[in-house]
DNA sequence: ATCCTCCCCTAC
DNA sequence: TAAGGTAGGGGAGGAT
């Protein structure tokens, strides 16, 4: 094939082959001196942003007691700001019934207590005491924890500084006391003889000392394991057993039909134990979901989530003796209670799962894509030029850039060095791909292909860096730049005058290489589809121009699965048809293609198959998602173990909805379960072969609060009926998304906002208060809430404009927005801080408690609060300050708006008919509350 | 037709 | 031990 392929652009290191475009001329390895280091800009609340991550890191190497799991920064600043205010406006809201029992007391909670520091946390907040989040001598009292592995006792020990530390049980039994009890019989019995020891102030609680303890062990393996039963086996991923059970499933394995290993794992062929508990756990969740599906205003506090405010007053008193301090660890793997956080931060699909969220806050640019009718076709209009690179396989170079000797030796990155392991290659570098390794695949068949392979360890920052770097080079080159991926990238350089593109890739490849170290590879051509193939054919290290001429012949031959968008299951299906390569595909008509698969589909493999792409290079459109979900190492005991999971699992989504400044109203829980017959997985705490299902719910007031959204989640959760020890792992996504600014302060020309709004805000609305409202609740509501519980940004275009990000805020009084034709599509409730407080009380109770119903139950305990407070102050505190859980009411009220309603006012009536079609968009779009 | 929900598929 | 996430595209099938 004589593409126009060429290498070593870059690199000098292992100066390969042709040298593409001699411009390349003197770029040495050692030109790495003069990096500049890029700055620390970075992300916000992100996890490897620079910014957050690095510094998290390093003051986690000096202070031990910092958080530093994945968006912590930004959360522990939240919650430091979100005490006082939480903890002043709770002064006021009667929930405090207690008195101030922790006067004076300040705790600090350290590593897994029952109950959970976030209980703990709501205690001190609503019974006078403090919480921190930091540890700190000065202003900490007590120090909290109850049952610590000894390893980390030492360590309690030295830093506790004489302070006192205590069971939680002293908090729990204060409580109950009424009054604040002595803190000495609650001591820590491992650390009875307590030391004050100032010294070790700063000694780290865990030692992360990951990257040479890994190596270590490497160097001492033990080649004891002789095992080796290699068998011609296609499925890695299958648990043997399902291998001979199941022909539809799907592995997903890609292309790996190389030796593997073959395990027999006979133990436990799958028997189910305890019958009478399953049973008795699936009774209870059942119990639980028709009483929250029901209208039951009453709610069973054992259930609930660990919010809080809601159990103190609920049931302090129970709670204290429930709960028995640190005897139940088994939460997800080991009991480790913060596995979600610490499960993230090791995740190599986490990090490049969330890495376009972080590109998005670094380069928040709103150029947009740029519009043309005929991208493709003809030579006659501007021929496109398009460039997509890729970084050489990215997670092994960045490593091992600074480490030659291991340049020309296989190397893979994985969290395991173990020849049994079942942990997954991640990348694997060139030389290692000789030997069949493959990203995917379990490291164990990655020895037993490659023995002498060498495993070398994550580093997502240096990966967030080195990417950081990479597009910095990009964007200085081209200001069409999409992002695919961390080390990936598509360029549109048809505007690029007197620009060579084959010039710009090599120009652009050597930059990216004497500011890294690493290489990277180019394919060029006129669409996307086409680059992206060049590119493949380009690595490592290299570049190829595919001319159009030249389409047909490299299309010809090639297998479909190289083609984007042919995964296994489509290879799959088209094998069937007997269909390998893209010349054969062609063969099959553009018809017959959209019967088989779709209209889509069908056209998109007819396309690809002639080498026709109309995508076009474009900036990432704004997020229309975001979900986190945990598949590895999820394994419930009971209920309770799958709540605490769950509400960890809201508290990650508020955070990344806060962290990307969106509120979403529909919530999409994911619960992967154990398939009949399914035994425990190949992979080390894997998931195996699972039922995936999912429910979702919508709801008209979009949020980022992390009770409300705990208290769907437990809603959804219970709709799933399920045996939690079948649980194989949960997901939580949220979609709808609004933009948290313009939903919290921008004043919809269409929506019940301004009418509902302080009066401060608006004179003129005020005063017309009746009649205006009156005329736009007819319009408004009435009418597009019945046809259309539909999903609308809040600002009708489709929302990528940044004028109405920045500026438009179109103040109040311009309501009437004049007769937009938007007045068709209707907004959101508004959000709870945006509620008169006036017009929520006047109105009737059966509709205030409906109202309150719509709201997650939160309203109630918004009024009560404010009607203590300044009003107007309220307006400018977070959402969530308002959104104190109202005591454990289910999400939705039932009552149903009676008939009988003496409607004395037209606005109210008209609010009834909003109330009465936002009830039945709930109820229909949701399975569960009827 | 067009929407919605519940999936499946794909890519990194 | 090990860290099988994330988000968009899209199809099937039911409700409107
Ligand atoms: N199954 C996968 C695929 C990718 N990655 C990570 C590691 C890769 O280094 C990075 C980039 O993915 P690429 O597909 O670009 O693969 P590489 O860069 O490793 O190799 P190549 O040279 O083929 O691009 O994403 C991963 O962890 N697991
Ligand atoms: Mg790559
Ligand atoms: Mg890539």
């Amino acid at each position: 094939m004589s593409l126009n392929s060429s290498r070593s652009a870059g690199s000098s290191g292992q100066r390969s082959k042709r040298s593409f475009n001699s411009n390349s001329s003197n770029h040495s390895a050692n030109s790495n001196s003069k990096k500049k280091k890029t700055t620390n800009q970075k992300t916000l609340g992100a996890s490897w942003g620079a910014n957050s991550h690095s510094s998290s890191r390093s003051s986690f190497k000096k202070s031990p007691f910092s958080d530093f799991g994945s968006y912590m920064v930004e959360k522990n600043r939240k919650l430091h700001n979100q005490f006082d205010s939480e903890a002043s406006s709770s002064s006021h809201n009667g929930l405090n019934t207690g008195k101030n029992i922790f006067r004076g007391v300040s705790i600090f909670v350290d590593g897994y207590t029952v109950p959970s520091s976030q209980e703990l946390r709501g205690y001190m907040l609503n019974y006078g005491g403090r919480y921190e989040n930091y540890f700190s001598r000065h202003r900490v009292t007590h120090i909290i924890c109850s049952n610590l592995p000894d390893s980390k006792v030492k360590n309690l020990r030295s830093f506790s500084g004489g302070l006192p530390v205590v069971k939680p049980s002293w908090v729990l039994d204060s409580i109950s006391a009424n009054k604040l009890l002595s803190w000495v019989p609650y001591q820590l019995d491992q650390l009875a003889c307590n030391q004050p020891r100032l010294s070790a102030f700063f000694a780290p609680k865990i030692i992360p000392d990951s990257g040479d303890a890994l190596r270590d062990a490497a160097n001492q393996v033990k080649y004891e394991n002789e095992d080796t039963s290699l068998v011609e086996a296609r499925l890695e991923d299958a648990d043997e057993s399902e291998v001979c059970r199941s022909t539809e499933h799907r592995w997903q394995i890609s292309g790996e039909s190389d030796n593997v290993m073959f395990e027999k794992n006979n133990e436990e062929s799958g028997q189910e134990l305890h019958i009478s508990s399953v049973k008795d756990c699936e009774m209870r969740i059942v119990e639980m979901t028709t009483s929250a599906a029901e209208d039951d205003g009453s709610v069973k506090d054992e259930l609930q989530y660990s919010t809080h405010q809601t159990s103190v007053s609920a049931s302090s008193c129970r709670l204290p003796t429930s709960s028995n301090a640190g005897s139940n660890q088994s939460h997800a793997t080991l009991g480790d209670p913060n596995f979600v956080e610490n499960y993230f931060k090791s995740s190599r699909l986490h990090f490049i799962g969330t890495w376009r969220n972080r590109y998005r806050k670094r380069f928040p640019r709103s150029s947009k894509g740029f519009k043309r009718t005929e991208p493709n076709l003809s030579a006659s209009a501007s021929p496109t030029a398009i460039i997509h690179i890729d970084m050489d396989c990215f997670f092994v170079s960045v490593v091992i850039r600074k480490r030659s000797e291991l340049k020309d030796r296989p190397v893979a990155v994985c969290h395991s060095d173990s020849p049994k392991g079942t942990a997954e290659i991640s990348s694997a570098n060139y030389p290692a791909r000789d030997y069949g390794v493959k990203a995917g695949m379990f490291v164990r068949n990655a020895k037993a292909l490659c023995p002498h392979l060498v495993i070398i360890p994550y580093d997502f920052e240096a990966y967030e860096e080195v990417a950081d770097q990479f597009y910095d080079i990009l964007h200085k080159h081209s200001n069409k730049v999409q992002a695919v991926s961390c080390d990936e990238a598509f360029l549109d350089v048809t505007d690029a005058e007197g620009l060579d593109p084959e010039v710009l890739a090599s120009t652009v490849r050597k930059e990216i290489f004497e500011a890294t170290g690493c290489t990277a590879s180019a394919g060029i051509s006129r669409n996307m589809l086409m680059a992206r193939l060049a590119t493949r054919t380009a690595k490592p290290d290299g570049q190829c121009y595919i001319s159009p001429e030249k389409v047909d012949d490299y299309l010809h031959q090639l297998p479909i699965k190289e083609l984007p968008g042919i995964g296994y299951t489509l290879e799959e299906k088209l094998k069937k048809q007997n269909v390998q390569t893209c010349g054969q595909l062609r063969m099959i008509s553009k018809d017959s293609l959209q019967k088989d698969f779709g209209m889509k589909t069908g056209e998109m493999l007819w396309n690809h198959s002639r080498g026709i792409d109309n995508r076009l290079v474009g900036v990432i459109q704004e997020s229309k998602s975001i979900g986190a979900e945990v598949n590895w190492g999820v394994r419930f005991k009971d209920l309770k173990d799958s709540q605490y999971f769950l509400s960890n699992l809201c508290k990650e989504v508020s955070l990344r909805l806060q962290g990307c400044g969106v509120l979403g109203r529909t919530f999409t829980l994911k619960i992967k379960k154990r398939r009949k017959d399914a035994g425990e997985p190949v992979k080390y705490m894997g998931h195996g072969d699972c039922e995936n299902l999912s429910h979702s719910v919508t709801v008209p007031v979009a949020t980022d609060d992390v009770e409300v959204l705990q208290r769907i989640a437990k809603q959804l959760f219970g709709s799933f009926s399920i045996d939690v020890k079948e649980i194989r792992g949960i997901g939580l996504q949220v979609s709808k998304l609004e933009n948290a600014d313009t939903s919290k302060q921008g004043f919809g020309k269409n929506s019940l906002k301004s009418w509902l709004m302080p009066a401060s805000r608006s004179r003129e609305e005020q005063s017309n208060f009746h009649s205006v409202a009156g005329e736009r609740v007819n319009v408004a509501f009435t009418v597009d809430h019945l046809t259309d519980c539909e999903d609308r940004r809040t600002d009708g275009t489709s929302g990528q404009l940044c004028d109405d990000s920045l500026g438009v805020q179109t103040p109040v009084g311009n309501h009437q927005s004049s007769g937009e034709p938007t007045l068709n599509q209707v907004s959101a409730p508004p959000p709870l801080c945006h509620l008169d407080l006036g017009v929520i009380e006047c109105l009737p109770p059966e509709i205030f408690t409906e109202l309150n119903g719509i709201y997650g139950g939160v309203l109630v305990d918004f009024v009560a609060k404010n009607k203590r407070e300044n009003t107007s102050a309220t307006v400018s505190h977070k959402q969530a300050n308002g959104a104190r859980n109202g005591g454990g009411r289910p999400l939705f009220n039932d009552v149903v708006p009676g008939n009988e309603i003496a409607v004395e006012n037209e606005v109210y009536n008209e609010f009834k008919i909003f109330l009465t079609s936002i009830q039945q968009c709930l109820s229909l779009s949701s399975g569960i509350c009827h």
